[in-house]
DNA sequence: GTCTATATTTTGATAGAC
DNA sequence: GTCTATCAAAATATAGAC
């Protein structure tokens, strides 16, 4: 016996990992609930529609990525830039490594917002504050005078790929050495181009 | 009326397009067979399923890829490398605007491949391929005195996160400077450290 | 809140005629 | 080769009892 709270977290917590592993569409309520411990129309009691329990995780998803999309910098110097950038690079790598649901559930959203603008926008949003928390880590950068104001934004973005798909590639299971990547392209923006 | 060669082929793009447009799981067989113009069973007289239709244009897709897996830089010099370069980011940007059912589906290929190792060993192959057809190229610009020889497998897998992340974010829409992106990744990585 | 029972729809797949 | 007719399975969703 459970109360109501509990049963709703465990529901959202159990599809959000069997979702992740086989899928939206190869994941039935019956499923979810065989799982949860309940029976199919106990999750109808939560939510009116697969759809609606899709949606709802898709929320609560964007607003963790949310919180998380912001760099502190505060105590950024000329001499430790290189060491911030390095530790944030460093950081992603290391939660990627411990939550393998993240990306696969999150690939599906990005499938599902080619079909779905609801999807879509948001997504695009959360793009838009990712390629920002960058940018606006050069500037400030700039600001304290680490380093040089060309093409900041572009450099920002050009890092941005790389770790992201850092994230893709893990996912496959591709042994890299992924940390020696990022390393590279810290050093490559970093170096400054010889006049 | 058509002939067996013609149906198999149109049974074929038509897949493609609506399995990348809707999804695996969003397109049935029926909905294939209607915009072909034929009936449902029509379709089981060239595959025996549904999964077989999958895995024929995974086939399909894969040999293509991997057709276009090397570069050829025979006529690469000295001072024409970093022209290369940004030629392969360029030509690999334009071919993303030209067909934008192709990362759709292969997406879908991905996680299919998370769940399914008979996918996943062959995506393996084709990655492997495509981060050595970038180290294959820099290896080639060493010998002939181009660059030096530090990191250079670090550098051309920096590289290849990079420009396939650009398609990815193609993808969802973003109006980014994909062009001026590859280009700083391109000078970040081709300037030497000073001593 | 959770259950059993069931309605409804859709899908992948087959049988068999032409 | 393609069709009509049909099957069996599975899914989403609802009704109504407790």
């Amino acid at each position: 016996m459970r109360n109501r709270e509990e049963t709703f977290k465990k529901i959202l917590e159990t599809a959000y990992i069997m979702f992740a592993d086989k899928g939206f569409d190869k994941t039935s309520l019956s499923m979810i609930a065989s799982e949860v411990g309940i029976s199919k129309p106990a999750i109808y009691y939560y939510f009116k529609s697969k759809d609606e329990l899709i949606e709802y995780l898709f929320d609560e998803i964007c607003k963790e990525i949310e919180l998380g999309n912001t760099f502190d910098y505060s105590d950024m110097t000329k001499t430790n830039l290189k060491h911030k950038l390095l530790a944030i690079g460093y950081q992603s790598i290391d939660e990627q490594k411990s939550d393998v649901h993240f990306n696969k559930i999150f690939n599906q959203y990005m499938l599902l917002a080619s079909r779905d603008e609801k999807y879509m926008t948001r997504l695009l949003d959360i793009q838009a504050g990712y390629l920002k928390s960058y940018h606006d880590l050069f500037s400030y950068a700039v600001e304290i005078g680490a380093i040089s104001d060309t093409n900041i934004e572009t450099k920002a973005h050009m890092l941005a790929m790389v770790i992201d798909n850092i994230g893709n590639f893990m996912l496959t299971g591709s042994k890299l050495d992924y940390k020696g990547i990022w390393k590279e392209a810290i050093e490559s923006v970093l170096r400054e181009q010889p006049l």
